[in-house]
RNA sequence: GCCUCUGUAGCUCAGUUGGUAGAGCAGGGGACUGAAAAUCCCCGUGUCGUUGGUUCGAUUCCGACCGGAGGCA
């Protein structure tokens, strides 16, 4: 119920992929008039439908989603860029007197909006990167992460030398800001967050009960014509291994498959793998959060008590009354 | 029926010139501030197929047996 920060009110869905976060986004967005901001990395990507399982017209029963359909595979676009971006959604949303209501499993794409877009000028420096890259690949991890701790001590300690992508970006913002990382980091931090959000995560104690959901929607993907996507951007050569895009789980596991390397079913088997690993980092993600109220979907080992659609709305509607938001059909 | 190879972690396999064993994958945990569906870190006790024998000591050598693969008939 907040009352004294006059902040725009947002809301948020996140949790692991294949939870249920698009479903019961739509509905909260129905009860409570709210629009979808998509906070996934992936369905930015204009032609990449099933795989990201983007939510078709139908499922989106006339809520307006935003940051879907962005850009094309090929396109470079970053968490600043999105954070930019879903910075307008939110104005124009709440301008309208709509709730925003983010929805999506990419966490460092939330954490960057209600950061707020940071404006230090730590771009990124592809020739740079390259560079570095470059030199890395020539004279060894050690040796690059040695540079760091030269410039950045700080920065160094906390980046394992073998995590060469954070070692170059926090090389990236020295070269290019003149400032560590360690520094500008720890002036974000202490910015006031631009909004007042709730965010609600939707847990699946029992590990088991998300992987067999995993396994059920990669199989109904490929019912779905994934393979049909899928095949269509790779003889386009849209999915490129060092883009953005082209790291997308649910299509490069069946290039192997396309070029006859192996059998559609270890592809499969692949796709479904990869998922559960990202579904995984995802929960390791959320949990550290000290700002997510969650929904227990399902309990612990033993228990194989699942929650019914109907009670997790009901739990989110709790979350969102107390919260301040205002349920339109209910009219409590 | 005979010969050869093979049986070690959930899976694929190393290894011990005899002192009870270790990788990859799977699995578990964690990190994450402009590439994030990415990137990276940590976690390895298992009747070494069964059973006799040799030996101070056998998963390791020898025999038999039981699985599996191949070859000859």
């Amino acid at each position: 119920m907040n009352r004294e920060s006059g902040k725009i009110k947002i809301a948020a869905i996140v949790g692991p992929t294949a939870g249920g976060k698009t479903a019961l986004s739509i509905e909260m967005a129905k009860r409570y008039g709210g629009e979808i901001i998509s906070c996934d990395s992936m369905q930015i990507y204009r032609g990449m439908d099933i795989g990201t399982a983007k939510p078709d017209m139908k499922e989106r029963d006339g809520i307006p989603h935003h940051m879907i359909d962005i850009c094309d595979p090929t396109e470079k676009f970053s968490c600043s860029d999105y954070a930019e971006m879903a910075l307008k959604c939110i104005n124009d949303i709440a301008g309208r007197g709509k709730i925003p209501i983010f929805c999506g499993g990419t966490g460092l794409y939330l954490d960057s909006v209600l950061r707020g877009v940071r404006d230090d000028g730590a771009t990124s420096d592809p020739v740079f990167r390259e560079e570095m890259q470059r030199f890395a690949d020539e004279n060894g991890a050690a040796a690059l992460h040695a540079k760091l701790s030269e410039v950045d001590p700080e920065a160094a300690l906390s980046i394992h030398q073998n995590n060469v992508r954070r070692v170059i970006r926090a090389l990236e913002v020295y070269h290019t800001t003149g400032k560590t990382k360690t520094q500008l980091d720890a002036e974000s931090r202490e910015k006031e967050p631009d909004f007042d959000a709730l965010v609600i995560g939707l847990n699946y104690e029992n590990r088991d009960i998300l992987y067999s959901r995993i396994d059920k929607r990669v199989d109904i993907m490929i019912k779905n014509g994934l393979l049909d996507e899928a095949k269509m951007l790779y003889d386009k050569g849209l999915l490129s291994p060092n883009t953005t895009a082209g790291q997308a789980i649910g299509y490069k596991e069946l290039f192997p498959y396309f070029e006859g390397q192996c059998p559609l079913e270890d592809a499969a088997e692949q796709l479904k793998l990869d998922t559960r690993h990202y579904a995984k980092r995802q929960m390791t993600w959320f949990l550290a959060k000290k700002n997510v109220s969650w929904i227990s979907v399902c309990g612990e080992k033993d228990d194989y008590l699942t929650k019914t659609f109907e009670e997790i709305v009901n739990n989110a509607s709790i979350l969102f009354n107390n919260f301040g938001f205002c349920d339109i059909i209910n009219k409590r």
